[in-house]
Parts: structure tokens; C-alpha cells; sequence
DNA sequence: TACCGGCCGGTGAAGACCTG
DNA sequence: CAGGTCTTCACCGGCCGGTA
């Protein structure tokens, strides 16, 4: 059943409604109608067109108010644009993906969005940027250039993602927790609004828990959105084993419809890197929101600005060339974190500093790990593994050797890299870069 | 008093659009 | 092969009032 059947009944019994869908698409229009018959499961002509009205009344009136906007093409959303200079096109998608919520259908039913969204496309792949030089017809075009700057979130994201992972196992020694937190099925119906405040309220509500008892939690959220277009959380989220059951009661305290599914909702995360790139892979859509948990809020820029070299803030100058040449290694290593003072908790950031709070740390190993930063960073080993000692000392002296001598095969190979004069008697080590000015290369004159 | 949670303002991130 | 501007959105922390 189509809407011009029933249009003339509607505009008998009911003409403001008939006028208020003049200004809907037709492919609209016969989508409600086929929905409805197929829902009330009749087919007379006038029940359905009850029924119809009866919908549209029952709609809210901001949906009722823009049939009009919901209905535009590209190219007339385009027109519109330039006249009033306002920007309409996220607006008109926001209330499409209403309008499909609250009539049930998903996102690749809705063949106008799916219009839409084509001639966007075609009109990004057609604005051409800057020409090829041999050709006239090819070059760098917008499509590209928003591509492109998807793939460098993506990198940015996952590195950050695989050097947290690394911090939180081997560093911390916590736990990692995988949890995929949905809304119960009353929120399904509603509109993308409520159900998005009300998850992240929830979410935000569990956070804030965990903070009050100064439980340390890091991690990774992502809200993606289900095939109903509801969205739902994807956490990464490393805790401290001995917490984990406080921390699953929180969870669960406001997530009660996870109750069921307790063993698919919060899974240990085994396979890292396969997760993140599970967490990642819808990030380039657009309402998919990357963030980090315990991370400073520009974490984003500030890696970004480390890895390009850039001055970023409170960052000085060594500090951004150390932490770049050990990003530039290409390996997961969460202590590039700690040397770009990344976490929001002044506790972990100031473990690269000369006076390190160790609230966090609890054996020998990370207090090595701490001396290992220091190395990097000031050439000096604190000795925090016994404080009674207190010899802070260039890396050169040779004391060191004897004093460390536990440890000191272990690190030497890393701390040649940045550290002159370490002697190698009787220890191993290879020297995997020198330092110095590179020749003058002579093809700047010319 | 311990513990929550709603509200609000500031701020960084992301989206949208434009331009040779 | 970018880069600028404007708008909107999400999030965080702080304030504060409610409740056991």
C-alpha cells in the first residue's frame, strides 16, 4: 500500500494533517504507510489512513515542524545554504535518524538518507582542491583530503590506545576489563538525544563512583551506534585486579539490564591489539566517539603535536624530542605517556619528574621502571629502589655499575642510546645509533 | 557524615563549509 | 597536497543540595 491511496481520505478527514505532509518526501511518505498497514496488519484504506494521522500526531513537534528540512536534496539543502548562511546538512541528518527511530526503520531502508549521503559524496569527490599537474580532469580532492585526515585519527587513536595498554599491563600490572554496555529495549523507540544523554549519564554516573573511592581506572570508551541507530558503549577499561569486583558491582548497579549477559557485557581482554582494532574500526562514521579514560582531555593534539615535533604547552623542549624518538620506534610503550605528562591524575604524570609521587608504585620493578624513565629523560638514575642510599648520579659514573649491577645489563642497551659513556666493561651492550651532526650535504647550494 | 547525583560553565574535539 | 573559520558537541571538574 502507497501513500496516494490513502492521501485522499486523510485530506477529507483530516486536511491539517494532509497539509503538514505536503512538504514530506514521497519516499517518506509511503514508508509510513506501508509501516503502518503492515503493523495494524489490514488493509482497508480508511483504517490505515486513521491510523496514519494518528501517527503523525503522536509524533513530537520538532519532527512534525521539519518535514519540510527532512525532505531536501543535497542540492537544494545546498541552495538553501548559501542564501541564509546558516549550515543545515548535520541538522536534516539529525532529524532523518529521528524520524527512522521513531518509525522503526533502519538506516539502509531509508532510501532518500541513502540518496543524500550519495550526492554528498559525489559533490566532495567532484570539488577538486588542487589539479594534477598533467591533467585537468584529476587532483587532490576534498574526499581525499577528509580521508586522509581520517586516517591519521585512526593512528593517532590506536597508538594512544596500544601505549595505554602497554602502561596499564606492564607498568601497573592491572587487569584489563572489556565491556559493551547497551541501553535496555524501552530506550529503542525514543529519540537519539535522550537515549545519548541517558547512556552517558549512566556511564558518567560509574566514573564518578570510581573516582570518589580514588580508584585508578584507564582505558578507552567509544560510543558507536547499533543497527537501530542506539547507541551503545564500547570500554576498555584496566583496573586493578584486587578492585575488579567493586568495580563489575558499579557497573552492573547501573546497568541493570546487563544483568543477564554479565559474561558478554564485561569480558578480559586477552587479545589487545585485536581489540582496539575492534573498538576502532567504525571510527571514521560519523557520531563515533573515541575518548580516553584517565588520559588528559588533549591527549589527541598533544601526541600529535609530540610526534610532528611541535611545542605543545607545558612540554619542554627535551621532553618532546625524547618522547619522539621513542615514539618513532614504532612500538607499544606506555612510558612515552608518562614522558608527555599525559594522564589527567597528577600522581602518574609526575613520575617523570624529578620527584616522583609513588603512590601507584609497589614493587621493584616498577620502581625501575621509574629510574629507567629519569635515565631517558634527566641522564640520571634516582636510586628509588633503596632510598637510604641516596645516590643520584650521572649515568657515566661508574659506581653505578656496581651499584645497579642487578639491573644495569638489562637497561644498558636502551640507555646507550641517548647516554654517552657508559662503560662497557664486563657488561654487554651495542651501541644502536651514534650521536652527532650529520654531514653538511652539499646539494643545498645548488 | 559519607555518599550520590543533578546542574553548569569552560574547553578541547569534531563537524561543516569554503577556498585556490 | 592544506588550512582557516565557525558552530556544535562531549566531557570534566566543581558546586551544592539531598538522603541513608
Amino acid at each position: 500500500m502507497n501513500y496516494e491511496q490513502i492521501e485522499i481520505v486523510i485530506r477529507q478527514n483530516h486536511p491539517r494533517i494532509w497539509q503538514d505532509l505536503l512538504s514530506l518526501h514521497y519516499t517518506y511518505k509511503n514508508q509510513i504507510t506501508a509501516k503502518t498497514a503492515e503493523n495494524c496488519a489490514c488493509h482497508d484504506v480508511h483504517e490505515v489512513a486513521e491510523q496514519v494521522a494518528g501517527w503523525v500526531i503522536s509524533c513530537p513537534e520538532d519532527v512534525r515542524d521539519s518535514f519540510s528540512l527532512m525532505s531536501m536534496t543535497y542540492d537544494e539543502i545546498k541552495e538553501r545554504q548559501r542564501i541564509t548562511q546558516t549550515k543545515l546538512t548535520r541538522k536534516a541528518n539529525l532529524l532523518r535518524r529521528n524520524f527512522r527511530r521513531y518509525l522503526n526503520i533502519r538506516p539502509d531502508q531509508d532510501q532518500f538518507q541513502q540518496q543524500f549521503n550519495r550526492d554528498k559524496l559525489e559533490s566532495e569527490k567532484t570539488y577538486i582542491v588542487r589539479y594534477d599537474s598533467k591533467s585537468d580532469n584529476t587532483g587532490w580532492t576534498a574526499h581525499d583530503a577528509k580521508k586522509r585526515e581520517q586516517r591519521k585519527r585512526y593512528r593517532i587513536n590506536h597508538d594512544i590506545a596500544e601505549h595505554l595498554d602497554d602502561f596499564c599491563l606492564n607498568f601497573l600490572n592491572y587487569s584489563g576489563l572489556f565491556l559493551s554496555l547497551t541501553l535496555p529495549s524501552e530506550y529503542h523507540g525514543c529519540s537519539y538525544e535522550e537515549a545519548k544523554e541517558e547512556i552517558s549519564r549512566r556511564w558518567t554516573n560509574i566514573r564518578r563512583r570510581l573516582k570518589y573511592r580514588n580508584i585508578l581506572h584507564l582505558g578507552m570508551s567509544v560510543i558507536e551506534l547499533q543497527k537501530d541507530e542506539t547507541p551503545h558503549y564500547h570500554i576498555q577499561l584496566y583496573i586493578n585486579p584486587s578492585e575488579r569486583e567493586y568495580v563489575e558491582s558499579v557497573i552492573l548497579h547501573e546497568f541493570p539490564n546487563e544483568q543477564g549477559r554479565q559474561y558478554n557485557a564485561i569480558q578480559s581482554i586477552w587479545d589487545a591489539i585485536n581489540c582496539i582494532g575492534y573498538c576502532l574500526k567504525d571510527s571514521g562514521k560519523t557520531d563515533n566517539y573515541v575518548s580516553f579514560i584517565g588520559l588528559t582531555k588533549d591527549i589527541k593534539s598533544r601526541y600529535d603535536n609530540v610526534y610532528h615535533n611541535r611545542k605543545h604547552k607545558d612540554l619542554s623542549d627535551w621532553r618532546i624530542s625524547k618522547s619522539r624518538r621513542m615514539m618513532k620506534k614504532n612500538q607499544s610503550d606506555g612510558q612515552i605517556l608518562l614522558m608527555i605528562r599525559g594522564f589527567s591524575d597528577d600522581k602518574l604524570n609526575s613520575l617523570s619528574s624529578r620527584h616522583p609521587d609513588m603512590t601507584y608504585i609497589r614493587n621493584d620493578i616498577q620502581r625501575l621502571q621509574v629510574s629507567y624513565i629519569h635515565a631517558l629523560h634527566f641522564g640520571v638514575f634516582n636510586n628509588v629502589c633503596n632510598s637510604n642510599e641516596q645516590i643520584d648520579t650521572r649515568c657515566h659514573a661508574i659506581k653505578i655499575t656496581a651499584v645497579f649491577s642487578r639491573f644495569y645489563t638489562f637497561v644498558t642497551t636502551q640507555v646507550y642510546v641517548y647516554q654517552e659513556g657508559i662503560l662497557p666493561v664486563c657488561y654487554f651492550w651495542e651501541c644502536e645509533k651514534s650521536r652527532g651532526q650529520p654531514p653538511p650535504s652539499k646539494k643545498e647550494k645548488a
